[in-house]
DNA sequence: ACCCAGGTGTTTC
DNA sequence: GAAACACATGGG
């Protein structure tokens, strides 16, 4: 068995079933996964609350809202300058594309799902294939920062590239829908649970086969960032 | 008072 | 083209 498939098997073992993606239709997903850049889950959660506390969780009535009260709505998600109106277009997509009919809407050739959906502003990599995976069901394995870090300090392999680490997993992964959604959950799992804050070696279930000392260069933290807030 | 989050688009070397 | 920045709320 290849690394990749211990990881995932040691994972598995340790964290359980995940039941990703947590929503309870597949808009409310789509929703979940625009909503998440550079975000926590809580905030993101509490937005959609918000929008289904005021029935407005379908393309048809984001589509129809007011970009007021979008806002107000989604404003626990953060970044509300770009979200609000990111989410009114994408749902206004949907609607000019199928009139609203989301199973329509992702049942086209994925291909031409997965540019449609990048061709979308605020819809980058990520979101499109977590959008493919957990909404449209098409076998494609997410890279998410987690999995890229991960991945080299584990010692997976040693490159950055989006397309690369893609493709590194669409070799080595053995399973259908099912593994594929379970791994990339339990990979942030494992980093919000295991290798967040200070990293807990000494509890993770990859402890026997990661190699840190070699791998630390790469490093778990991400370059520093200066995000100032913008006064008003 | 920092630092960061399940990124993305824009600007700059 | 890669690298660096801006974006904004809420939690640690």
């Amino acid at each position: 068995m290849n690394k990749a498939m211990q990881v995932y098997d040691l994972l598995s073992d340790y964290f359980g079933p995940t039941g990703w993606w947590p929503a309870e239709s597949k808009f409310e997903m789509m929703v979940g996964a625009l909503l998440m850049s550079q975000t926590s889950w809580r905030n993101v959660e509490r937005a959609i609350q918000n929008l289904k506390g005021r029935n407005v969780l379908s393309p048809v009535s984001i589509a129809n809202a007011g970009l007021e009260t979008l806002t107000r709505l989604v404003r626990p998600a953060g970044l509300y300058r770009s979200k609000p109106r990111r989410l009114r277009d994408f749902s206004k997509h949907v609607v000019s594309e199928t009139g609203g009919d989301v199973d329509a809407f992702l049942r086209r050739e994925p291909r031409a799902l997965r540019d449609e959906l990048l061709s979308l502003d605020g819809v980058g990599a990520e979101t499109a294939d977590s959008i493919l995976l957990y909404a449209a069901g098409v076998k494609v394995f997410i890279v998410d920062a987690y999995t890229r870090r991960i991945g080299k300090r584990v010692g997976l392999f040693d490159f950055d590239n989006y397309a690369k680490v893609q493709a590194f997993f669409r070799k080595m992964v053995v399973g259908g829908m099912r593994v594929y959604r379970e791994y990339h959950a339990l990979i942030v799992k494992l980093a919000k649970e295991i290798c967040r804050l200070r990293p807990r070696c000494d509890v993770c279930p990859l402890a026997g086969i990661c190699d840190f000392a070699k791998t630390e260069k790469a490093g778990m933290r991400p370059p520093k960032k200066s995000a100032r807030p913008l006064r008003t």
